[in-house]
RNA sequence: GCGGUCAUAGUGUAGUGGUCUAGCACCUGAGCCUUCCAAGCUCAUGACGCGGGUUCAAAUCCCGCUGACCGCACCA
């Protein structure tokens, strides 16, 4: 199986580990080794690059990543993010107490503690929907990982927070402030966030703490129509699959401007779709065919999100197109909810208008993509594997060689290493065959190979091998840079 | 959480109570050879997931834990 064959090779050259392996390991928990860390963090930077290029407005900043409670109540997650669940005395299987509620008395469950819902269960009899057992008392169970802050006397309930954008939201008012008072601005937040599945599968994908790229974007909500670069993105393509082709599975290719005129989807959001679109089309370099933007049900969708089309990969070893993030329109909800819980005024005042300012939101799962990268670069040829990482993400951009082990060839290629690790992340390596070494790098995605021979010596050039046309051409040691 | 299957070097595996001082292949390291694509030779490193029990004796049998995989449920 391919998620086999790409989990072998993160295992044996140091892409991903489990973490804590040691002991045993802990399900849900990864650690990246030093080549999924390079990678990670040169795909963050792709990303910074892309993203908060965007808009001269847009920064990225950093939050803690524990919050005290209150922030919960204010963002809603204490209530939304805990599911009441019921369990059968018999077969020991567990149903979301809210929705037997809701329909085997067809009422509201929304809003009911869970005392109260164990007492409707009790008083109508529900029984077991799998086997007509006898259901046990609902107990409340909160994704977020609970922490006490300080000393157990005066201790405060805190939580890892389960999304980096609460970060952004809580800082919003100084940080308009600090940007003097303009929108649209852009908050991003690339760090670590946490959720305790109940049972996280499917290796690399459903993690506990797992690492976000988010960027949030304030913007006046009477000005969601407008782009001042719409013109310039107005012809460009959008792979999408609208509800209605859910069950055709086609995937539609809507200019931006008819997504405007047909669909009537906001210019402010189809702009932000298209940008999503060429990171991963022209910077990732994917596919196109395995590429599109998913809409969202009524259901699937959190409450508050107004429009909510998800970036979908085709991932052959998750088995399908699986969510790598998102475009979310969150309206004025996280700020109106924290503005609210905390009592601090979170409206601005521009001109003379006053407002809440609106949220689309930008989010990304960083391990997902990483994952996927490996996955769908993955090339097995039989007697070579390599991975065709776009070289802005490979985790080295070249390899050095002397081409045999002789000091004369290995004085220049140390030589050639030093000088251009100021620039690059290369790999030295003198051991074994050629061929063998560039398989190593082929294996890990590394673009060239830089070999010094033995008319290095004479006229100071070196070949320059390409990791999947395997073609090599001879270029001065000087311009080296210009060709890696 | 439940049910099923499973756990031996970095990876893949052999091993069915004593022949295990745990075998093999690939990988890795040192050396020889080698003027560009996993060649060859020599040598070397490295493993029974953790804890308890049964037994004269456990990689092997039993129990618990942890983890992985597959179903069910869960997945703002």
């Amino acid at each position: 199986m391919k998620s086999d064959e790409i989990m072998d090779i993160a295992l044996r050259r140091g892409f991903i580990y489990p973490s804590s392996e040691i002991y045993g390991g802990i399900s849900g928990f990864y650690d990246y080794g030093h080549l999924g860390t390079l990678m990670r963090r040169k795909w963050e930077d792709t990303w910074r690059k892309h993203y908060l290029s965007l808009n001269p407005n847009y920064f990225e900043v950093d939050a803690t990543n524990i919050m005290p409670k209150n922030v919960f109540i204010g963002s809603g997650h204490l209530e939304n993010f805990t599911d009441p669940l019921t369990e059968c005395e018999k077969c020991h299987s567990r149903f979301r107490a809210d929705h037997l509620v809701e329909e085997c008395l067809e009422r509201c469950a929304e809003g009911l503690s869970a005392e109260e819902m164990s007492g409707l269960i009790k008083e109508s009899e529900i029984p077991c929907p799998k086997c007509g057992g006898k259901l046990l008392d609902v107990k409340m169970f909160n994704m977020m990982f609970e922490l006490s802050v300080g000393s157990t006397g005066d201790s405060e309930t805190a939580y890892l927070r389960p999304e980096t954008a609460q970060g952004a939201f809580l800082n919003f008012k100084r940080s308009f402030n600090t940007l003097r008072g303009k929108l649209p601005i852009g908050l991003a937040i690339i760090g670590r966030a946490y959720r305790n599945e109940i049972s996280p599968r499917q290796g690399f994908y459903r993690l506990r703490e797992f690492n976000q790229a988010e960027l949030q974007i304030f913007f006046d909500p009477d000005t969601i129509d407008e782009h001042p670069d719409f013109e310039k993105i107005k012809d460009v393509s959008l792979r999408m699959f609208p509800l209605q082709n859910r069950s055709s599975g086609e995937v539609d290719e809507v200019k931006a401007s008819e997504l405007h005129k047909n669909y009537g989807i906001p210019k402010f959001y189809i702009y932000h779709l298209v940008k999503i679109q060429e990171f991963y089309l022209d910077k990732m370099n994917f596919p196109k065919e395995l590429f599109r933007f998913r809409e969202l049900s009524e259901d699937e969708r959190a409450f508050y999100n107004k429009i909510h089309w998800d970036v979908e990969l085709y991932t052959e070893s998750l088995g399908g197109y699986k969510e790598m993030g998102g475009l979310h329109y969150r309206t004025d909800y996280d700020l109106s909810g924290h503005q609210k819980a905390s009592g601090e005024k979170l409206e601005v005042n521009i001109e003379g208008k006053k407002m809440v300012p609106h949220v689309l939101e930008l989010s990304f799962g960083v391990d997902r993509n990483f994952w996927t990268l490996l996955d769908v670069f993955y090339t097995d040829e039989g007697d070579r594997k390599l991975i065709s990482l776009p070289k802005e993400v490979a985790p080295f951009r070249a390899g050095v060689f002397p081409l045999q082990k002789k000091e004369e060839l290995e004085n220049i290629a140390k030589n050639i290493y030093e000088r251009l690790s100021k620039w690059f992340d290369l790999f030295y390596d003198d051991s074994g065959s050629i061929g063998r070494r560039y398989r190593r790098q082929d294996e890990i995605g590394t673009p060239f190979g830089i070999t010094v021979d033995f008319q290095t010596i004479e006229d100071n050039t070196v070949t320059i091998r390409e990791r999947d046309s395997m073609e090599q051409k001879r270029v001065k040691v000087e311009e080296i840079w210009k060709n890696i």
